[in-house]
RNA sequence: GGGCGGUUAGCUCAGCUGGUAGAGCACCUGCCUUACAAGCAGGGGGUCGGCGGUUCGAGCCCGUCACCGCCCACCA
């Protein structure tokens, strides 16, 4: 009890770390695989980059996770918050690469064998990081269980997939024109270049005509691509060059023949309206290539160079030597016509940040049509259901258009394709989930893009392919929480691969969650210095440039952090604002204040029974009903920041600024009766607030007599509890008149601490009288005999100042007319809606009947001053 | 080019199916009232982006325009 007794601040800093300790040592985080999924409760976090650090996302994504696993675990489910980490190909990759070339070395000074060894010495160095910034945050996972997308079981589920897929005829390997990444020096899907805006030159170059009558003129900005032309595209209904269809040019640098053909692609109001053609290097001119079986040599190599498919003297440049070359070159012969400005969207790789090469590539893709089609269907229906709602129409769109999907990648970390190759007896394909036998095979080299491993996690994690008890108790999982960046890439995929190896969906709600942006509104990044990191605001650390006011932050707690993004997250993308946190903090205090007035007042060996004794006492039941009902409602349609107010509003608005207030002098006396609804009161707000804020909950349940185990382990009472309508309406009143009098006073200049003579002019305040006056200090009690000097309108009446010393009649008075000014405006305003006939006519009766009442109140008011 | 969001108090944001605009922070006034001065009580502050329309009544519905942000898309 000394805490309770010491601290007349909440300090989550001394707190927090103790009560994880606790948690995770209770078990309760850990489902037995009992039951079914229909009568448990899962949610598969997404998992993490296995070497990742905790960013703001991360923290509102899983402080909304855990809200939901937490309430669902309060309504007695068995819940299972399905937890791991990701091995994240490229970007784990990447950050080795860097930490080998810091060193002097390379992935290919090691080998692949001794690099993989490295990445997995790394996992073992930082792979934990990000698990206990979860823990400090107070996610609730099921750590007991942590899966990793490459462990040996995971690895088997991911082979067998491609094994499937490849024997279904939807995995194939083909040459096509992908986006080669030059940075990670791999193949990456269309899902991770981002176009952006460019400003490059525009070049018009003249091709010579066979016949040596002039020349056509063609734009681009890549002209070192021409040394892979193979055709000249133009409109066939274009009047211009309709006479040169069939015709050949002749390909200046190079000497290559190129034939004039006729494509519709060819807008005739662009550039020249003549197209030059290299299905090599532009996915344009792939298609077209292909409708016109043209060729389509390689001049650039996937190192980035000139490939010697290209004149000798420019093999071996880089894409930028070699457009310096070909520009020079083509200006010297005199074809250069003019050049221009241009400005256009280029694709990057989302990855490396380098700019995308498309080229032709041996590569493994998946057909994605008729995987897509049961999962188009499962959104339609409402099986799967997208909350805030509309995203669902951003992941139908996508769907209905989809592509097949380039899965592999030229990396060493991540699953390597269960493909083998050999070329004697005779060439052979083997796909298969074990080596085959025999000799001279070689396995593929390249590893599937992270997104299809990703994409099995909500059952690969529960076992799958066995059929495993964790399977039947925790798939299909209800929840997922996710950002609306990866929609794409690993929620579709997700409901495609579910249906194709489950037969059902993965989950049924999908709540995609705000993003925080920096508090000046760019976005939150490392990179660009603009990132918060959420340990810095539990603990206290540094506050960013972005802040501009410098300093420390204060440590807020994970309470504290947790309900400042949630009650930011309200759907929308939102700047973070750090008034939140410490508004989430002095939450956090004042359940902690509120809490040590309770606890250190109250006898131990009360019962938490409920004994109201009073119409206080049934208002506080009641409204700690409909707030428990709110909040709950609010956390299952997925409003966390309405939640997050609700309770806000309970605690503060309800329980401390009134109830206790009006108990204060029965819990002084220590009655036994209050005691009890007290504790009652407690308890059920610390139920009720703990899956939101968890730590600070479970530390003052700790302090309540006769609470037995942890409140993350309670099961909350099933009922919300009585509404009781006629306690709330005479508190509804009391509350105007207290504040009513209160304001008065103010604004009369009556010294604070004065105890004004009064008379109280209204029915049904009887049992509240005495609260009144102690509220207002007011002497109800004394004679009645005194002459009014003033009338505070208060519901059906009036509360009367009887002439003291310490009224000033003047400043009394002139309140009084303001006030009299006021009401009449109002009268005013009520009687001209009433006298409104196509108000009285057409508007809902209830609605005039309302307003009649309210005009009624008003005179009343007016009357009674 | 298509689509989706947004524009409400000085700042960050709420406002559910249309019924006289809210919160936190900031600001002003007064209080160390034995849970909390990181507190309490009271208060000021908004032509709800512009313009039209529907309606007895519009921040909310419809049309249109203007900015801001995001996503998708193959125009050299």
């Amino acid at each position: 009890m000394s805490d309770l007794e010491q601290k007349t601040r909440y300090e989550p800093s001394e707190v927090e770390p103790r009560i994880v300790e606790r948690w995770l040592q209770s078990g309760i985080f850990h489902p037995e695989p009992e039951g079914t999924a229909e009568e448990n409760y899962s949610i598969a976090i997404p998992p993490p980059n296995v070497t990742g650090v905790l960013h703001m996302g991360h923290a509102l994504n899983n402080s909304v996770q855990d809200v939901l696993v937490r309430h669902a675990r309060a309504r007695g489910k068995r819940v299972k918050w399905i937890f791991g980490t990701d091995h994240a190909g490229i970007a784990t990759q990447t950050q080795v690469e860097r930490e080998l070339k810091s060193q002097g070395t390379s992935r290919e000074e090691l080998g692949r064998e001794q690099f993989v060894a490295r990445v997995w010495a790394w996992r073992e160095r930082y792979g934990h990081q990000i698990v206990e910034q979860l823990k400090r945050l107070g996610a609730s996972c099921d750590y007991a269980e942590e899966r990793f997308t490459l462990d040996p079981a995971y690895a088997q589920a991911v082979l067998k997939v491609f094994v499937d897929l490849y024997e279904k005829g939807y995995i194939f390997r083909d040459r096509y024109m992908v986006n080669w990444d030059p940075g990670s020096r791999s193949a990456i899907s269309d899902l991770e270049v981002e176009d952006r805006e460019v400003t490059d030159t525009l070049y018009y170059i003249d091709y010579p005509l066979e016949s040596g009558s002039g020349a056509i003129t063609v734009a681009t900005v890549r002209p070192e691509t021409m040394l892979a032309d193979v055709a000249i595209a133009v409109n066939p209904e274009d009047e211009r060059y309709r006479r040169l269809i069939g015709e050949t040019a002749i390909l200046p640098l190079v000497g290559r023949r190129l034939k004039i053909i006729a494509d519709d692609y060819v807008k005739p109001e662009f550039g020249t309206g003549a197209l030059k053609i290299t299905p090599g290097h532009d996915p344009n001119d792939f298609e077209i290539g292909r409708r016109h079986h043209l060729a389509h040599p390689s001049v650039i190599g996937e190192d980035g160079r000139i490939t010697d498919e290209a004149p000798e003297r420019f093999v071996g440049l880089t894409v930028p030597e070699a457009q310096d070359a070909v520009v020079a070159e083509l200006r010297e012969q005199g074809l250069l016509r003019s050049s221009e400005a241009y400005t256009h969207t280029v694709p990057f790789s989302h990855r490396s940040g380098e700019r995308v090469e498309p080229l032709i590539s041996l590569q493994w893709f998946m057909r994605m049509d008729e995987l897509a089609a049961p999962a188009i269907q499962a959104v339609k229906d409402g099986r799967v259901r997208f909350f805030p709602e509309r995203w669902a129409k951003v992941y139908l769109d996508w769907m209905e258009n989809i592509r097949p999907w380039c899965i592999s990648r030229q990396l060493w970390w991540g699953h390597q394709i269960p493909v083998w190759y050999r070329t004697r007896p005779t060439p052979e394909t083997y796909v298969g989930t074990e080596p085959p036998s025999g000799e001279g095979w070689e396995r593929d080299p390249d590893v599937l893009d992270t997104w299809f491993s990703s994409a099995l996690w909500p059952f690969a994690t529960l076992g799958w392919p066995e059929q495993t008890p964790e399977l039947r108790a925790f798939y299909p999982t209800d929840a997922l929480v996710t950002g609306r960046d990866i929609i794409f890439l690993w929620v579709a995929r997700m409901v495609m691969q579910g249906f194709e190896f489950m037969g059902e969906i993965p989950f049924s709600d999908v709540h995609i969650t705000s993003i925080i942006q920096a508090p000046d509104g760019r976005r939150m990044s490392k990179s660009l210095g603009t990132g918060i990191d959420p340990l810095d605001l539990i603990n206290g650390g540094e506050r960013p440039p972005v802040f501009e006011i410098g300093g420390s932050f204060p440590a807020y707690g994970a309470d504290a952090v947790r309900w400042g993004l949630l009650v930011m997250s309200s759907g929308q993308d939102v700047r973070f604002s750090e008034d939140k946190v410490a508004q989430g903090q002095q939450l956090t205090n004042k359940l902690w204040n509120a809490s040590r007035l309770i606890l250190l007042r109250v006898d131990p060996s009360a019962r938490a029974d409920v004994r109201p004794r009073t119409v206080e006492d049934r208002w506080i039941l009641s409204r700690l009903a409909r707030a428990r009902e709110e909040v709950r409602g609010r956390i299952e349609r997925y409003d966390f920041a309405r939640a997050a107010l609700e309770l806000y509003d309970f605690i503060y608005g309800e329980l401390c600024d009134w109830y206790l207030e009006l108990v204060k002098p029965r819990l002084y006396e220590g009655d036994p009766d209050t005691a009890a609804t007290l504790l009652h009161v407690l308890t059920e707000t610390l139920a009720m607030a703990h899956p939101l804020i968890p730590f600070v909950t479970e530390e003052i349940y700790s302090f309540v007599p006769g609470a037995e185990g942890l409140l993350a382990g309670r099961m909350d009472s099933a009922a919300s509890g009585e509404r009781d309508d006629q306690a709330e309406a005479v508190l509804a009143d009391a509350i105007v008149a207290v504040q009513a009098v209160r304001a008065w006073r103010d604004s009369a200049e009556v010294r604070p601490s004065a105890v004004l003579p009064a008379r109280l002019a209204a029915p049904g305040y009887d049992e509240l009288a005495g609260q009144l006056a102690r509220l207002t200090r007011l002497d109800l009690a004394g004679a009645n005999g005194g002459q009014a000097v003033a009338a505070v309108p208060v519901p059906r009446g009036a509360v009367e100042i009887l002439e003291s010393a310490e009224v000033d009649v003047g400043a009394a008075g002139r309140k009084r007319e303001a006030k009299r000014t006021e009401l009449a405006a109002e009268i005013e305003r009520a009687q001209r809606k009433l006298e409104n006939q196509g108000f009285v006519q057409k508007a809902p009766a209830q609605v005039v009947e309302a307003e009649r009442a309210k005009l009624s109140a008003l005179q009343a008011e007016l009357e009674a001053l």
